[in-house]
DNA sequence: AACGATATGGAGTTGCGGTTCCGTTTGTCA
DNA sequence: TGACAAACGGAACCGCAACTCCATATCGTT
């Protein structure tokens, strides 16, 4: 049905040229960006950015699917670091500063709640975060009651944050939610 | 130089039924409400809401002044109940569940963050919020490193969670990020 | 080189929704 | 109850941005 030819050389440029504008002008203006923009900046016609995504929520979607595939990048370094405390917070924070960068992030946390879990399962995103979470309550260092989904619940209340105020503040009085009762964080300073 | 004559009775009433109506569209579709949608609900033509607000901008900030005095209101009922730290959960409980039952607040938090800072002030909710932080750190249930802001801080991170997830549960893990170092919440079951 | 198949650019189309305008209605006051 | 200002309704207007279309250009294959 769906035969896959190989695209021609300049389609497969421009694609490229493309998503990368695409990631440039999303990323600031969030899903109003507009297709123009994105084609004038991949110096393409916008027929061109039509031909390769049919639809601009279609666009917006392969960039959503990069980002969570990011995200799954993280949590698998995030295995890689030996303290499983230090992994879990690497991870939220690189989340967190990922969608504070990009506003294509945090309106799926907000506005497409499906395709975020979908994708998150598909990219293998979910089971990185079981695992995570899995690793550092068997070290102790991570309440028991807390489950995988939880760090994709903390991440989105992240990205509701508002750049008056600081989202780093907010994760470190989450971070002292997670701890087991002994020692906490010091926010004063 | 801004006579204020006072209003026509239809006028007053047609006023009425127009924010009451706004309330209902807006609370369900958030600031991508249409007027016309309004104006229907409301049983009046377009042309009167706009002789009532001159901008669908100016309607919506209208609707949002209104939720800050809301959770002003709330603040207020919190800081007369007795222990204080159930004084910070009843508010933050509260005030979650109103962003969660209408996008116009969320949509406040998300993308006018100084006009959120600016409104809160003026309707004296940062200062009740100082006060409720200020008497359980008194009474010694609260971390003495919170601060007043720290409430719309947490506020607004819960209105990051969307709706596949909860952000009671969200709220507990904060709670006990807020909590000195003893007794933390079972987020089990 | 030459010929299809594939891909491109960008002017034009379309639809949507905020805003305006004005002929009509309603309230108020004498 | 008559007259005037205030207010109303809703068809029409207008700008904006997603999307279409097709004459033209480019690629890849023989």
């Amino acid at each position: 049905m769906t035969e896959e030819r190989p695209l021609r050389a300049d389609a497969r440029r421009n694609r490229e040229a493309i998503l990368k504008a695409a990631r440039h002008i999303f990323a600031k203006h969030g899903s109003q960006a507009q297709i123009d923009d994105v084609a004038k900046r991949a110096k393409v016609g916008v027929g061109t950015v039509y031909r390769h995504f049919p639809t601009k929520e279609a666009l917006f979607e392969a960039l959503a699917r990069d980002k969570f595939e990011r995200l799954a990048g993280l949590a698998d370094t995030a295995m890689g670091i030996e303290d499983p405390w230090e992994g879990i917070v690497f991870f939220l924070k690189e989340a967190a500063a990922l969608q504070a960068a990009d506003r294509t992030l945090s309106e799926v946390f907000r506005d497409h709640g499906d395709f975020m879990v979908d994708t998150a399962q598909s990219c293998g995103l979910s089971e990185l975060g079981d695992r995570l979470v899995q690793r550092a309550q068997d070290a102790g260092v991570l309440r028991d009651d807390i489950r995988g989904t939880d760090l994709g619940l903390i991440s989105c209340s992240l990205a509701g944050v508002p750049p008056v105020w600081s989202w780093e503040r907010m994760l470190d009085i989450a971070l002292d939610g997670l701890r087991p009762a002994d020692r906490l964080t010091d926010l004063a300073g």
